[in-house]
DNA sequence: AAGTGGTCTAGACCACTTT
DNA sequence: AAGTGGTCTAGACCACTTC
């Protein structure tokens, strides 16, 4: 009997797997192991495929994965091992149980995810998704400081978009953003102001390149000029600072936001637990 | 055989739950219940209970709890259930598990969880716990605001705190505190002043409140002469405003927090996921 | 060796959705 | 009725800690 999934470079990256089913009926679950250095249990090893799976494109965003007793199956494991390596994934929002239904890509062109990356919230009144300007569009190069956080090399080609979002025609937020250039080739400002709704669909739908997390550092500092009549406030204004990596599968970082907040009527939420 | 386990409405107040054991050894682990309108699984009950069993404090802060196969035995349900049970609590930070040793009742007195509440990290080098030095501790009575907040009446008792956190002598962090004045009895500055490590730490040992969670609400302002002052910075120095609400069990809010972050060589860092 | 949590399986039934 | 995920149980073995 082969006995090999418990060693965390068991897992090829050629499509079969060498993942081993264990002795059925016998109860004996595990398989007969030694304490071995590089520790992997089997449920994140099919979490990895899994994973693998989602990052390759086989199930695209919004999309039913197979179920999970054809999960199972495929990788020759119980039902409950397949369930626990998809409750990490839903956990950390790579996808979406629907009871009675199955499980589901998860896709930012949803109402339920659309307040997952944008944490600035109305003091008062429910929130509501801001409507958006593209101020420009360019493409440039790199950076040095660009290109380390998108792990690019310097001086290569990136996407520059500036754009002001408002809250009842108010506004709020200044966002510079760039993006890799071999990624998003042929993304225009025509495309971003046609676009309606969140621009990670965008990217998701037109790019193939879904966000799953984002890292992000606050400060505080003032309006300059530019800025001011940007936000149609005086110079001098206190602003959030929002620096935001955020990534897709396998950790890649794929976009630089550098958002500039008002917080006269609204404030960044955060819920600590 | 009584089969009640699945209305919300069970649990009682009293200490013996009139959850009923399953017939053992047909496979019938559910019980036949009919659609019912609050329908609440059995793991969540059992969750319930234990988190009553933390708010009672009958398990302390750095505890051991009874381990799964007595908490199994207790509630008459498998171990499994009561896993489940546990590991949503653990996912709450309510409890930590120790492999080998057993599940232990989260506390503040660990390296483990410092920064958990403390999300002001610096730009260059590791995160490390500042210096404390308390500004002013008062009685007062509850203005509105931070009765309303408190979920207390306006005009009751608070304790107020002014500190401020220095990160290698540099002052960094300015908090006023408002604590319920029937919680906090006795908090004098001494207390605060004779007690290290982080405050948290102190109001679970001292005054056996443990606080599982917190609201932020953050935005930038300009520091006003009084600020600027006891952070040694000109006035009009943007800063970022941090409005916590703290929360023990029960989501019984006992904390309010105003603090007003230097963001020079310090961000507030947050993952997005 | 004994006890703890961690993993894995197998099988049953429940709740929900679609056919 | 059939298929999905959700809950519950029972039992086995593994990894880790303590005695």
């Amino acid at each position: 009997m082969v006995k090999l999934q418990s060693m965390n470079s068991i897992i090829p990256t050629a499509n079969n797997p060498t993942i081993a089913p264990t002795t059925p009926g016998t109860g004996v679950g595990a398989s007969s192991l030694s304490a071995s250095p590089t520790f992997s249990p089997l449920y994140q090893q099919i979490k990895a495929l899994i994973t693998q799976s989602l990052q390759s494109g086989e199930w695209k965003p919004g999309e039913l994965i197979p179920s999970e007793m054809e999960l199972a199956s495929r990788f020759k494991v119980s039902q409950g091992t397949v369930r626990k390596a998809i409750d990490e994934l839903s956990a950390e929002n790579l996808v979406v149980r629907r009871q009675g239904k199955g499980t589901f890509v998860a896709t930012h062109h949803e109402a339920r995810s659309q307040f997952r990356f944008l944490r600035l919230a109305p003091d008062e009144g429910v929130p509501h998704y801001p409507e958006n300007r593209i101020i420009e569009v360019k493409r440039m190069r790199a950076p040095a400081e660009v290109a380390r956080l998108l792990d690019i090399k310097s001086g290569d080609s990136v996407v520059f978009i500036r754009r002001v979002q408002s809250f009842s025609g108010v506004p709020t937020i200044l966002d510079d953003l760039w993006l890799p250039g071999a990624i998003f080739k042929g993304l225009t400002a025509e495309r971003l102001n046609e676009y309606k709704g969140p621009m990670y669909g965008l990217f998701e739908t037109e790019f193939g390149t879904h966000m799953i997390r984002a890292s992000e550092q606050i400060r505080a500092v003032c309006a300059d000029e530019a800025v001011a009549t940007l936000l149609h406030v005086d110079v001098g204004m206190p602003l959030l600072n929002v620096e935001r990596v955020s990534f897709t599968y396998g950790d890649k970082p794929v976009e630089l936001r550098r958002g500039l907040y008002l917080t006269v009527n609204h404030h960044y939420r955060n819920e600590l637990s």
